[in-house]
DNA sequence: CATCGTTGGTACAACGTTGTAAAGACCCAG
DNA sequence: CTGGGTCTTTACAACGTTGTACCAACGATG
């Protein structure tokens, strides 16, 4: 692999020369740029990286932190973070934390600051206080989770509304056996998505019913489907169903269906996130759909605001847009 | 941020005594020792990996191409890989190509050998030329897309003979009106998998119907529903389905049920990749499934082998296993 | 007591790049 | 032809790390 020194020999000047070629440095004289164009041609020369960003005190890269690639919401989402961030020539270096509490910690005192310029976050698992402690001595977004009392910038859309829209949604279709799948001992978005539940369902002059509350402590596929069974089996099943994310959604449409009960005659279903699979389910999938390149594009400009103002910025909290995808599901 | 530096000043030693106790080096003073290490918890140490790898001429990091993540298979894909890479302490970065061929190039061109050790690239419209052209200067695997022309390491699995496997299997169900969704002019998978196809029907003694063959020059779900709605109109439709991969098949199940079509009864529906979301589908959905994990660590043990063995070792083909998943769209 | 091998430590250079400072070439006005 | 400025190029150091070479003790061996 040639480096600056070989383009240098070759054209017979001196590597700083080179260098300022490359760099588009005003001041070459023209001969000498020519037979430097030609040297860098003939070696094919490129510039190596790591040394540039030793010298210059960046690194070029982002690391995206997340639960896990092939969970279609984070898949999604990755996708798009790649493109916001390349459009600002940002490598994108991807961890996946599996959603252990331990691997989120780690893997943010891990990355430290040399080879990250700074950090987006998904967590899943992690405390507030888990970031007190940490000081990765980066920037670091936060992406959906909200930790209100650590000052570090996040992105994500109003969970609390966008539960409350969704389940009056299902008011409005008439029902008022609602149920929600999805309730989470520590996981704040699960909190305000119930919080918005538990508004809409009492805004709507409708009782809130414990036994209608179905805990899931993972948000896969077979999480809904065994919560759904265990609502098709109790005593006055529900109408309705809320559930907190798509997939919990596509594994209750399975449930509904090996239980004979039709959706949405029998059972209404509304999911969150709108992955891309939920337009194709049967019966396509009610859903909150944020708008996740508006995320992306977040949290990459929150991260440029912060390298450019430095440390004593006051975090922000941005709000991005989402809507109500209305399917089959509910219709 | 401490460098080795600040801890041998605060420790009162040189720079390489720290260096050699950060790297376990045996021969250091327990006295010393245990100074370095009360100096390294104080300053908060943490080596610079840039520095590290820019001295070590290795950069610690892969990087991964494929065409999006937003696509189930390959975000599954992607977090195996991010798995298998982790265990030998390889951060991943990852780069989408969008299935565009200037951007295969563009990517696999612009890596080159600085910032990453070697690429594993899933290459959707790579022509073998594109390859000859290129040398990266580092490892290659590529996954998925054979080019026996190119000498680069391959992982995948038998595409043909998975594809006769899924054709056999409808034809076993007794259907005799057996259609493939997903001809595609140039993409190698296609081929392949279109190969397999033929093979199983003339071996049945079943005649090769032109009609029955649909092209799709994208995968996603769309395609497989627009080339489903084709079939069922045809004066005489199929009474099977093999699509080329899961989505196509997802998109399949979705536009037969809206012709009131049902599946398996009038049509046998079976899919390519096994991605999650099929066993969840309605019906579930029949697919050749592709060991995927081994796909992900033959790829990881492929660079390894090749960055200890070097350019000259004989380009090595690895087949993975796969097998058949037998669901309700051919129960 | 001289020699040797082992153990423990250090100084220096180098990886490839770029900022700094300074030196050299050139041109024009006085 | 001298002085001053502008253009052009260069040597050097530095980013933080580690490999190499070397030095200095030390106890053991002859």
């Amino acid at each position: 692999m040639a480096t600056l020194k070989d383009v240098a020999r070759l054209a017979g000047v001196s590597v700083k020369t080179v260098s300022n070629v490359v760099n588009g440095y005003e001041f070459v004289k023209p001969d000498n740029r020519r037979r430097v164009e030609e040297a860098l041609a003939t070696t094919g020369y490129r510039p190596n990286i790591g040394a540039r960003n030793l010298r210059r005190g960046r690194t070029g890269s982002l690391a995206l932190v997340l639960p896990e690639l092939s969970i279609p919401y984070f898949g999604e989402m990755a996708g798009l973070v790649l493109e916001a961030a390349g459009e600002h020539e940002w490598n994108v270096l991807i961890e996946q934390t599996l959603g252990t509490r331990d691997r989120e910690r780690a893997t943010l005192a891990a990355l430290g600051p040399h080879m990250i310029d700074a950090a987006i976050v998904s967590p899943e698992a992690l405390h507030a206080r888990d970031f007190d402690q940490l000081d990765p001595g980066i920037p670091v977004v936060m992406l959906g989770e909200h930790s209100v009392d650590v000052p570090i910038d996040h992105v994500g859309i109003d969970n609390v509304l966008a539960a409350t829209v969704a389940t009056r949604h299902l008011v409005e279709l008439g029902r008022n056996r609602i149920a929600a799948i999805g309730a989470h001992p520590y996981r704040g978005t699960a909190t305000q998505r119930l919080e918005g539940y538990r508004t809409a369902l009492t805004t709507a002059g409708l009782p809130v019913r414990e036994e209608y509350i179905v805990q899931a402590l993972n948000y896969h596929r077979r999480d809904g489907a065994d919560a759904m069974a265990h609502l098709l089996s109790l005593p006055t099943p529900p109408d309705a169903v809320f559930c907190f994310n798509d997939l919990l959604a596509i594994g209750a449409l399975r449930a509904a269906a090996e239980h004979g009960v039709s959706v949405p005659r029998d059972v209404a279903v509304v999911g969150f996130d709108n992955n891309e699979e939920s337009a194709y389910s049967m019966p396509s999938l009610t859903t909150i759909a944020p708008d996740k390149a508006a995320i992306a594009h977040s949290a990459v400009d929150l991260i440029r605001r912060r390298l450019k103002g430095g440390q004593d910025l006051e975090p922000e909290d941005v709000q991005t847009p989402f809507s109500l995808e209305i399917r089959e599901s509910t219709r």
